[in-house]
DNA sequence: TCTCAGCTTTACGTTAACGTAAACTTGTTT
DNA sequence: AAACAAGTTTACGTTAACGTAAAGCTGAGA
């Protein structure tokens, strides 16, 4: 048998809480067993936690990331058709990614020059009202 | 005079409704004048939208990029702590952006693994049933 | 004069992704 | 036995970022 996790286990490994986990099962992004009532998450939930979470730092819904989630297992077995459809999704993110990439650099860029006019500005007003202290 | 825009150059050069520029308006993000009751865009404004949409495909909220206008703003006759400010909001976003840099980066080695097996299950579908047609 | 395109305001509706509260079960410790 | 921690279900509430009418102004052209 392999690692299982808790519900609070997974809370703070990830910190996030314990109504978004129920939530994302809720939206089939994760499919815990049970014992009694008390859900046991296998370690392919683990993965899947965390492949959402990085998906959400980068935009995507939650239903997007199922979407993935779903034709990546139907991978298993796939048709051709579902092969071609996955691979034409996976370009399409990929695509995404790519402009986000060169989002990122942009937004970078500007924000050095934030910087540096920041950083001159400060010189500035320490010429004309020198440090009071070391 | 520097150039102007119309509500609908600037919806058409950026692909976004009416609605939102206005919207955007409201929460502090542009600042067109009037002609009568007719909105008049600078190409400060044109270069707030533009930068306004590329934080949000980055995931900024629209509150998060107001207040770095504002900042960015009271840079010009900022305080050194105005100053101080700007500059620690700066290094907040530079650290979320270079935690979103990796996040891609992760993704994309994960969609490239995807498509490789998808490439490797279609060539075993070919050797199985070969091709009907050149 | 009429109409039409393009602009406006007002205001209610919608969706995603949870937050939050209440009330219950179950196992463990004191 | 009593209390406590950790889990559960149910269900209403909330926020952001617009969508979507509805109804009215305004200048140019037929």
């Amino acid at each position: 048998m392999s690692k299982t996790y808790s519900i609070s286990e997974l809370t703070s490994e990830f910190d996030v809480t314990t109504r978004s986990i129920r939530f994302y099962e809720d939206q089939k992004l994760l499919h815990p067993t049970r014992r009694g009532q008390t859900r046991i998450y296998s370690s392919q939930d683990r993965v899947r936690l965390k492949l959402t979470l990085r998906g959400k730092r980068l935009g995507f819904s939650l239903a997007e990331i199922r979407e993935l989630f779903e034709l990546w297992d139907e991978t298993r077995s796939g048709s051709e058709k579902q092969l071609q459809l996955m691979l034409s999704k996976i370009s399409e993110r990929k695509a995404a990614l790519e402009q986000q990439m060169k989002d990122i650099t942009m937004v970078q860029l500007e924000l050095e020059s934030a910087e540096i006019r920041c950083r001159q500005a400060l010189e500035e007003l320490n010429e004309k009202h020198p440090a009071t202290a070391k």
